[in-house]
DNA sequence: CGGTATACATTGTATCACGAAGTATTCAAT
DNA sequence: ATTGAATACTTCGTGATACAATGTATACCG
């Protein structure tokens, strides 16, 4: 798929990966997998990003021994979500003008 | 809007404006403006970008005394709004994805 | 003991949208 | 005739970003 296309998703589309249950970066990239495939450095800054902008905080827990850093939304990260949707209106308006067919279809 | 998103559909949201007719730099942004405004330079970068990718050829014609960059859609760029067409089945099962809400809306 | 999976981090690069600024012409108003 | 929009295109610099490559460290299994 079009790397940009896939641009606008990938905030929103991690937010959504923690949305119900806080995780981790390995388990997060398991999650998007059927949906949207990220390498783990660009994860990582994103994650980074998120927590940069309040969208969510870090919290490390034992686990095996090892430390996991585990990532939680934040109301503002729920808020981002929720602008996400008001922006799709606008997506769909826009993607109506390429596709415009003749009225036919 | 956020401008992640927009990211994707410039391209095509150009190549859309050119379809069904040759037009120029600034009928273009005119065009598109009630979908999607940018910048001249957002835009003719893009129309080089294009160009380079042969998906739109130029030519340029005068018009009251002064020439104009006429854009001609090819062939590969009206491939490239079928390819969109595609991949946008994918962007609504990540959309799904990011707005599940629990089957209930 | 060695290999694989897990888990996170850093660095460098290429792409890209955009603001700012510039050039040049037409046309209407003063 | 001069000013100032509006039209039309161009160039430069910047900041954001996705990603590959690479590195570190540990757990688990055979």
């Amino acid at each position: 798929m079009d790397i940009q296309l896939k641009r606008g998703l990938l905030d929103v589309c991690v937010l959504a990966a923690i949305k119900d249950k806080d995780s981790y970066g390995y388990q997060i990239i398991k999650d998007m997998k059927p949906y949207l495939s990220l390498s783990e450095s660009t994860l990582y800054t994103i994650l980074k990003r998120l927590e940069a902008a309040g969208m969510l905080t870090v919290h490390s827990a034992e686990h095996d021994g090892r430390l996991r850093k585990y990532y939680h939304i934040t109301d503002s990260g729920l808020r981002r979500i929720e602008e996400f949707k008001e922006d799709w209106k606008e997506i769909l308006f826009i993607y109506r003008f390429v596709v415009k067919e003749e009225e036919n279809e």
